[in-house]
Parts: C-alpha cells; sequence; structure tokens
DNA sequence: TTCATCGTGCTAATTTTCTAGCATGATGCT
DNA sequence: AGCATCATGCTAGAAAATTAGCACGATGAA
C-alpha cells in the first residue's frame, strides 16, 4: 500500500491524473497526459486499471469518466508514508523543510497559521 | 522533473531503494525488493538506469556499488513537489495534516518543535 | 435520411520490460 | 594447484506494457 504500488509507467501516470483531477474521461486524460498516445491506447490502460481494481467508471451522459477506486484521503496517507519512506527517513521534520522551501512563494499567511495550529495540537495530544 | 519520471515499475522500486540507502551494491538492492527477480535481472536493470543516466557505479572493492546521480536534496524537492500536485493541490497544509496523521507514534518532541520553528520563520520572512 | 463525429469493444502487433543462463575473471580456502 | 564462490559482461527469450486499427452504435446537422 504504499504510492501507487506495482503500476507500470503509463498506468502510474493516469491513476495520478485521476487523483489530481477527482474524475475524467478518456479524452480528458488524454490531453493531460505528457507524450500522449494515441486514444486507443489510453482507453486500453484504463481499462486494464479497471480490471486490476484502481480505478472504476461510471457513463456520463454518452461517455464514461473514470475515477480511483482507493478514496483519495486514503491515497493521501499512502503517499506521504511512501515519500517518508523513501526520501526522509528518521527526518519527518525535513518534509517540512522542503514543503516549505518548495511552496515557499504561494504559501499564504493563513496556510501557515494552519499548519502552525495543527503542530501544536499535535504537541498537546502528545505531551 | 517530478518522481522518479519515465521509469518502470522495477526501475522505480530500483531508484527507491538507492535513494533510501545512499547507495548499494546489486546484491543489496535485490535483497531489499519485494518480488526480487533473479540476480541477473536486477544487474540489467541497473545497467539500464546507468544508461538512462539515474545512477551511476563505483567499484568498490571487488563489487559495483551503486548510487542516484541526482542528489538526493535535490530529488527530495521534486519529491514533494510532485506530491503536492498530484494529491494536495492548492492545499499545502493539508500534507502537513497527513504527516502528523502517518507519523503520529514516533514523532518526538523535538521534531514537532523543529517543525514549529521552521513555519514561525517562514511567516517572518513572507511578513 | 444520410453523413460526419465521437465514443466504445475488441483484436492484433510492436516495443519495453523483465528475466534466465552461460562464459569469464578475481578471491580465498584446502 | 584445484575448487567453490562471487561478481561482472553479454546474449537471448518470455512476459507485460504500449500502441494502432477496425467495426459498431449513438448523436446531431444538413
Amino acid at each position: 500500500m504504499s504510492a501507487l504500488p506495482g503500476l507500470s509507467r503509463r498506468e502510474r501516470q493516469i491513476m495520478e491524473i485521476l487523483y489530481q483531477h477527482g474524475k475524467a474521461s478518456v479524452a480528458e486524460v488524454r490531453e493531460l497526459m505528457r507524450d500522449a498516445p494515441g486514444y486507443s491506447a489510453v482507453r486500453a490502460m484504463m481499462r486494464v486499471l479497471e480490471e486490476k481494481g484502481h480505478a472504476r467508471h461510471q457513463a456520463e451522459g454518452l461517455k464514461y469518466v473514470y475515477m480511483p477506486t482507493v478514496a483519495r484521503e486514503k491515497a493521501k496517507r499512502s503517499a506521504v508514508k511512501h515519500l517518508l519512506d523513501t526520501f526522509f527517513a528518521g527526518e519527518p521534520d525535513q518534509i517540512v523543510a522542503a514543503l516549505l522551501d518548495v511552496s515557499a512563494t504561494r504559501l499564504t499567511r493563513e496556510e501557515l497559521d494552519r499548519m502552525s495550529e495543527m503542530i501544536e495540537e499535535a504537541k498537546r495530544e502528545g505531551k
């Protein structure tokens, strides 16, 4: 249960798009792919993803709209855990450092305040 | 420049191990893989990774020791950025929430303090 | 209606990934 | 020396991923 494990390159690419957008049609996914292959290729891969249980579809009007089977919340946590293990073993605080670094320009005061609050809360609970 | 982009399943698996450990021999990598294939298979894939420029090796004693070509620091940031875009678009503070949630049990007071300090620092800079 | 368009189902083929196997050279032990 | 061990270089095959193409049904416009 890590970050989209066992998936091929393309499959991962598609799943990431699905998580990013919540749901998407084949055409939408294809447009969002870099080095997008043919329409049929995308279609085939999404069918495989469905067979493997990672995605499901529902008819919406004429077309199919696909979405992840694993809820975003759960996937989020798995992804963070995986990231932690892979690059930040033993230094969970370093992930915050990287986060602040990466998104320095777009962080609002409110977001920073929320982070502080969450951490304070964790301190209270832990102590 | 995202999180190990364009890599096949096995290649990614290997690169993650290399980042996790800094460097490793073929045998070590193999031992750390789940569903490990044969020795030759791992060797071949590491050769490919080298051809693609993701890893390099140096002789250490008799054997080769492989390591990522992209420094861990840089890879860290790319990975965080990618995670942010994929699962946390627009809510960077949610990544902190997930982090606290996932590693709640193992977070020490010191780590939490460091996080707070970093965030306070960011506030000072931003304002 | 007739035609062009869009989306699907299915099949088949190509390309990559993944794997095993053999030959060779270095090391260390008996 | 002779042998077992370990690591590499290389080659070839099997398996999976990636892709294209055709046929069919639904839609909307001329």
